[in-house]
DNA sequence: ATCTAGGGTGAATGCGCTTTCAGAAGAGGG
DNA sequence: CCCTCTTCTGAAAGCGCATTCACCCTAGAT
């Protein structure tokens, strides 16, 4: 900067000015500027005009790392390869916050949380960004609590955790809820089995809280906890817990809810493996509505949440947040809907 | 930072070491100022950081809005508008430079190219970043040119335009040429159509070539030019111009070759709307490979490019670019795979 | 008891930019 | 021709941190 001021024969301020507020330069010089920037292939710098204006025009998402090991390891290009890449919740997400950023003039800074300590992680971004959205489970709420006093943060999903933060949320205990008492009164089933996520979970436990209801209101014995519970929400551990399920005896359930897409697609595979029909000899439910859940055979019978409306929403709530520090947290929560599909035996 | 080492007793070097290099200070002052920090909510500052160590700890992404209006305007939770909610081009090299880059322990910057001029997205993302992947089209070849004379620069697909920058492309030429082949030896199929883009595109046009070779080398004749050229690459322009393909008389084409698969979706539509059996009375190819094309009925014959690895490549060589400014710039070709499928008439 | 290494710490400088606050240069008005 | 009012431009003071360099202290060597 300073060489191009010198280039062109102004002071550093007046370059400064060219870039963040032409108009009060006049043209003239403006030109000479921008000569002389082009000549010595300026490029302004993010960072330091970040330290001087107490702003960097970015926005930041934090998510755990959703991947599923064993879909990732798969090579060759046959048509399965392309199973992962078909979008996952994260990806949505990043999808809408993109979008909705750009809308308001940001870029979007994105991390998944790596093993190693969230120290680094958290650092990278949070120092980096205006305000940020976290992905519930990504970052510890001790962290959580101490940035949340420096910058906005909002928390996608999960338990609000820290009640003065921004918190978004999509209709779980409803959405759940309402495919249960489906499978109940619309498909007559009456043995119905949850496969949850750990206890430490809010999005599983609070699906689990739906199909208690929905057991309750049909005047079905209501379980305590879920009839299983996952400990990573995988297609394999669907297929894993699956298969405990049917081995471990007793009468053999009339329906598996799981708590989960990617769950209930490794739970397919698992009854497809036993020889057992979907939905003739059970039907199957999911939760999340991926894309994938339309491809697999019977299609998978969801509750769909507006993952992409979920990040752009976070990105509203950044931006007004940013604009009114002081206003009440807000908690939104977002509607989902049922997609009948093939394996509850409709469709 | 100055708050925190008062309060810990000792100056903001040392505070800067604990984050830094934590062995260089002595394990109960280390304590000392990480519970000052916590107590005071410090957030150490990238920008101030990237300041003053001259590198950011993060990679960037720049990349067109690819964004297919007619679908994002969808409304309705129906199961149509999930469709646009499967990966386009972008979202998966986002995938790829997302995962590659946590691994090098990078953070990703993405940001859209906005019509707003690409002024401000340089700016945003150049300045605030060690190195960047663009992906081609996105960023006038003027700006890349000054702005890769200070930073890494990778460019992906397109043709590479500035010479001294990595490149990373697919091999478009040899996978048009191959399902091109495909359709006269396989199917024999001779009166073949090629809908490509805009004369500018050098991917499209790349895969025009290999159309051009494969009909050469069958004696067929080669025509010049493709057969119609869409503006945009969408799905409505692949549904316009297999209509305005359709109405323009002469003898109907066996097959239409589209220069990717959005375009290839629209097509497959169009030719539904005139009653038309594909691939009975017509085949059809795309290129790409995105998920959608394995959900449209009759499923998609495509050429498969392996997007994210073309993300991962990318932030692999500008990693390698890091570590040595001076090596010579690399370009990539990534090798395609032919997906047969049913619009061909196999499968 | 004196000397020598080191490890641990502090003072000071600069990274590249934004942003007051004044001052200089024109533009009209009296 | 002088004075006030606009425009434009420059000087200077940070923004929050990394990093040298010098310094001090303590432990082991002599």
């Amino acid at each position: 900067m300073y060489d191009v001021a010198e280039r062109s024969g102004v002071s550093i301020a007046t370059v400064s000015r060219v870039y963040r507020t032409p108009d009060s330069v006049r043209a003239q010089t403006r030109e000479r500027v921008l000569e002389a920037a082009r000549q010595l292939g300026y490029v302004p710098s993010g960072n330091a005009r970040g330290l001087a204006s107490r702003t960097t025009g970015v926005l930041g998402l934090c998510f755990p790392d959703y991947s599923d090991p064993d879909t990732e390891n798969e090579a060759a290009a046959t048509d399965e390869d392309d199973d992962h890449a078909f979008m996952l919740y994260s990806d949505q997400i990043i999808r809408g916050m993109e979008r909705a950023a750009r809308r308001h003039g940001y870029a979007l800074l994105i991390a998944a949380s790596l093993k190693g300590g969230p120290e680094s992680l958290v650092a990278n971004v949070a120092g980096r960004v205006d305000g940020f959205a976290v992905l519930a489970g990504t970052v510890p709420t001790a962290d959580l609590e101490v940035i949340s006093r420096r910058l906005p943060v909002v928390m996608v999903a999960g338990r609000r955790g820290i009640d003065h933060l921004d918190h978004i949320v999509v209709a779980n205990t409803d959405g759940q809820r309402t495919v249960t008492r489906h499978l109940i009164e619309d498909h007559g089933l009456r043995r119905l089995a949850f496969i949850g996520g750990e206890a430490a979970s809010p999005d599983a436990e609070a699906r689990f809280a739906g199909f208690q209801q929905a057991c309750r209101e049909a005047g079905l014995p209501m379980p305590d906890a879920p009839t299983m519970r996952a400990t990573m929400m995988t297609q394999a551990e669907g297929f894993r817990v699956a298969e405990a399920l049917l081995d471990r005896g007793g009468e053999r359930p009339q329906a598996m809810l799981f708590a989960n897409d990617q769950m209930a697609v490794g739970g397919l595979h698992a009854l497809e493996r036993r020889g057992l029909g979907v939905p003739e000899d059970i039907a199957v439910t999911g939760f999340d509505g991926i894309p994938l859940g339309r491809l697999v055979r019977p299609t998978l019978t969801t509750v769909r949440q507006p993952m992409r409306r979920l990040g752009e929403e976070a990105v509203e709530l950044l931006v007004q947040r940013l604009a009114d520090r002081d206003r009440d947290p807000v908690s939104l929560m977002l509607p989902v809907s049922l997609a009948r599909r093939a394996s509850c035996g409709c469709g």
